[in-house]
Formats: C-alpha cells, structure tokens, sequence
DNA sequence: CAGAGTGTTCAGTAATTTCTGAACATACGG
DNA sequence: CCGTATGTTCAGAAATTACTGAACACTCTG
C-alpha cells in the first residue's frame, strides 16, 4: 500500500473518531481532508472527489465547518472556485466548543438546585456536579493561555520528545 | 408547576445535552435520573417508571453507565431488587472519559506525519495537531490533581460566590 | 447578456440508531 | 424445590439521522 492510501486510511480513522466524539459524519469526513491535503487550500470540487459524495453534503458540511470556525473561505485568487483551508487555531477551537457543553451542564444542574431543599440528596449530587463544572469552566481559559505561551513564541523550541 | 416536575424537565434537558455531547440517549437519561432522584440509591423499576421506557433499555442503559464507571451497584440490602447509585467521581469520570478521544486524535495524528514528507504542508497541519493534543493530554491530570485538592480536603471551604 | 462552471437548497430515500416486547434466565421466599 | 418477582437478551419495529440527486441560484467570461 502507498503512503497516499495509508495517509487517507489515517483521515477517515480520525473522521470515525470525531465523530463518535459527537460530530456529524461528513462534517469529520471534510476536516480530515483539510488537514491531510497536501495543497495549501482546498476547493469543494476536491473534497467532493476525495470523498466520494455528493455535492450536497460537502456542501452543507463546509458550512458547518465554517460556522464553528474551524476552516475559513480564502479570499478568491480570481478563480471562479471558492478555496478553503483549515484555520489556524482550529483545534484549539475544537477544545473550546466543549464550553458549550459544560455551560449547558452546569445550567441544567443550577435548574435542579434551585428546586430542592438542601435536605434532599439530589441537592448534594447537583451541587458538587455544578461545582465541578465550574471549576472546569475556570481552568480552561488559563489552559489555553498556557498552550498559546508554549507555541506561540518567536523562539518556537524543539517540541520533539529526546 | 411543581418544583417536582421542574426538577424533571431540568433532568431532561441535561440528558439532552448530554445526548448532543455524544452520549446514548437511553444511558443520558438514565444518568439524569440518578442524578435527580431524591434518593439515596434507585432500582431499575423505579427508573423505567420514570422515564416510560421499557424494562430492556433500561437494562442495557444501567449495564453501559456501569461500564463506564458512572454508577455503582449497591451490595444488596437483603432486596431482591438491585440498587444503584450515582458515583462518587462520577463527573470527573466523565471527563476523564474524553482521553480516550483525544489519545484516538493522537494517534491519527501520527500516522499521518508518519507518512508525509516534512515537505508537504499535511505533514505541518497534522505535527500542530498532534502537539496540541499531546499538550492537552499532558494537563488533564495535573488539571483533575487541582480538582480533588480543591474539593477535597478535611476542611471543605464555602465555594459558593459572595 | 448568454453560456458555462460552481455552489446551495431541499424533498425523498437510504442507512443507522434506538426502543420495545416477549421469551428466557436468575434468585429469593415460602 | 416451586412460584414469583426481577433482570437480561435479542429480533424486529419505529424513529431518527444522514445522504443523494436534481432543480435552482449565483458569478465570472467572453
């Protein structure tokens, strides 16, 4: 087997991935052609080749993407196609989406406490999930801080394990 | 409304969320119920008659949140019915849970540089990638270190804010 | 401004996931 | 032990989700 056919192989095992993780199918499918194309951006017309699908969903999972910000449309070179590429960020941004979620646990959770005496159990358990969440929600952001200090500095070092 | 049937509707809604993040939706709700009983411990009965579902999802929902680490069965208290109750952890557990998503990412990750020359621009998107959740692994437990020393210790501070 | 190349939308269909119900297993209680 | 209460499994039904294909819209080009 060619490098080529492993290297998609490895696209469509994250697509899987991402999409058990909660992301729609196509939607994983087209990230991964984003992140294993070896061009600079990518147009539909390629990614509906690469993926075998209709135009629809390539559509419709492009602007999916484009909504969550983890691509971006290039400003046209004169072509007459629309060329994408993976933002910057992108994975960062992945991690983040994840506030929705904690934000929605923790609303769900504040909604239970309010309606139970503090005698009841189901105060206890919702008090010390909603703790837990919001504990997270801090920490994220000085996460983020953290990674952007390691790899944004004008002195990249050497990530690479000895 | 009763505080009782808006404690149901707030259990719903997370289960919902929880659904959306992934999560089965007979294994969310189920999980919810535990969460909002105002008991200490609940048996399948008492769960399928809650939720209106029937004695087989319900079964298979106990045995996946049981898998995972969610709950726990109580040692029989001479009943004949089993009792189960949320965990201790149980929330951390949860997030714990998303490791494997991201050792999964990991690893696509490298397959991927493993095949690209450093040439081409797949090779620089995915080693991006694979540091930031090689990063991201890396915090999850010193993160999960801070939570338990936070809430933890003999003298449990008031976390509640001013 | 006509024609060709792209992109988008959406109704219908295909595939998948989830739930139920009933038969089967298990264990306690008398 | 037998009967009953409870729990589990699994094939099929129901519901949901995801995809396609074709009609429509837009935009550049000559």
């Amino acid at each position: 087997m060619t490098d080529r056919q492993e290297q998609w192989l490895a696209a469509e095992q994250l697509a899987l991935t991402l999409t058990e993780g909660g992301m729609q199918r196509m939607a994983a499918r087209t990230l991964a052609v984003f992140l294993f194309t070896d061009r600079e951006s990518v147009t539909a017309g390629e990614i509906i080749e690469q993926l075998e699908a209709s135009a629809g969903s390539v559509s419709s999972a492009i602007k999916s993407l484009l909504t969550v910000g983890l691509i971006e449309r290039l400003p046209a070179p004169g072509s007459r196609r629309e060329h994408y590429q993976l933002r910057e960020n992108a994975w960062a941004t992945l991690f983040t989406s994840q506030n929705a979620v904690i934000q929605a646990m923790l609303q769900a959770a504040a909604a239970g406490i309010a309606t139970t005496a503090s005698s009841d159990p189901a105060h206890q358990r919702l008090t010390q999930m909603h703790d837990f969440y919001e504990f997270l929600l801090g920490e994220i952001p000085t996460l983020l801080d953290r990674w952007h200090q390691q790899s944004e500095p004008s002195t990249p070092r050497d990530h690479r394990r000895a």
